[in-house]
DNA sequence: TATGTAGTCTTTAGCGTCGAACCTTTACTT
DNA sequence: AAGTAAAGGTTCGACGCTAAAGACTACATA
């Protein structure tokens, strides 16, 4: 027979309530309540990341490579940043910056030169296939999130959002700058 | 002088809501609500991360090894499971594991042996130092989010843990297993 | 003009992950 | 029994990130 349960039990995993029980359980002292927001909230945006990534992938892009065009198109034209600033707004070191903008001028989403005001600074710079990769990428973004909200009635999606701007205001004040780097990371 | 805005420019990043006009501004068709919601839990998770992160480390532990060590305990006693179902639960290669694993069990997190039952089979488990080292991040991690939550009564913390809860099974439902691996993922 | 100093990016070495090939043990088939 | 397929882990090669050291430019001071 197929052993039923040896050791190395089920590999299924609990669904988000039953992980709370687990957790309760397991360490008397939690709030289920805060628990379940908690948990939720990592839970989801795991998930969103792994849809986002699938439908990147349809039009030939990874999520390094959007988070770049995003922050791009964020400075606003002429969608100029320098490798040290895209660093912080990406939350990765300089050292990664460079790798990554070798690999993106290579495939044609941005071009990389030196600023001649100023020769110590690098300019990069989206290109005009950049910009519609990023356009194409909304388009579908828009879709999927609207259709991710889709059971919420605009109420209710107002609620959440001043819930969540609520806590992010506090996480955002409490570690202003523990580090000095992290601080202006994202 | 140093030189105010030239190309590459200011480096601060903007709040959530200076984002939001950005977006609106570069590209029309958003609902600046659904925005405000989908950005601001990606904001949250992602400023939530960094502070765990600090806090793991003053333990003396990564991220990596406090994810294992979730998993090992969530799965009960006896605290044991096997490469492949941790994989799963991880969301990585079962190669992954086998690194991660030689690791933990250098530091003595886990221990690692075959299984006598089925010998193609292994099994790992948490030591009573691993089993200690989950509790005194417990510890930290229930106060850290007591406090993110402290600005939010007890209804509104169940308004909140609902309307995620929803959003949450939207997206579950969504994706059952267009992959077949990411399915069964966390 | 020369020199120190700070700022900006790149280079280097090491680590963790992935995808794919490989090996071992178990289960099924005839 | 023997042979084949399937399942569970490990090994190998490549890639992307980090931390630390290096290179270059601009600016201040003497």
């Amino acid at each position: 027979m197929p052993d039923e349960q040896p050791s190395p039990g089920r590999t299924r995993e609990p669904t988000l309530d039953e992980q709370i029980a687990i957790y309760q359980r397991e360490y008397g002292d939690l709030d289920p309540q805060v628990e379940k927001v908690v948990n939720a909230l990592s839970r989801l945006d795991r998930r969103m990341s792994v849809a986002y990534g699938r439908q990147l992938a349809t039009l030939g892009l990874n999520q390094a490579e959007w988070e770049v065009l995003k922050q791009l198109v964020m400075a606003g034209e002429p969608y100029r940043l320098g490798p040290g600033a895209l660093a912080k707004r990406l939350g990765l070191t300089p050292a990664a910056v460079t790798h990554r903008m070798d690999r993106m001028v290579a495939t044609g989403l941005v071009t990389r030169e030196r600023d001649e005001n100023n020769r110590v600074r690098v300019i990069v710079e989206l290109t005009d296939e950049g910009r519609e990769k990023w356009l194409q990428v909304m388009r579908m973004a828009s879709a999927f999130e609207e259709d991710l909200l889709q059971d919420l009635s605009s109420e209710e999606r107002g609620t959440l959002g001043e819930l969540l701007t609520r806590l992010l205001r506090r996480v955002e004040d409490a570690q202003p700058d523990a580090d000095g780097r992290l601080s202006d990371l994202d």
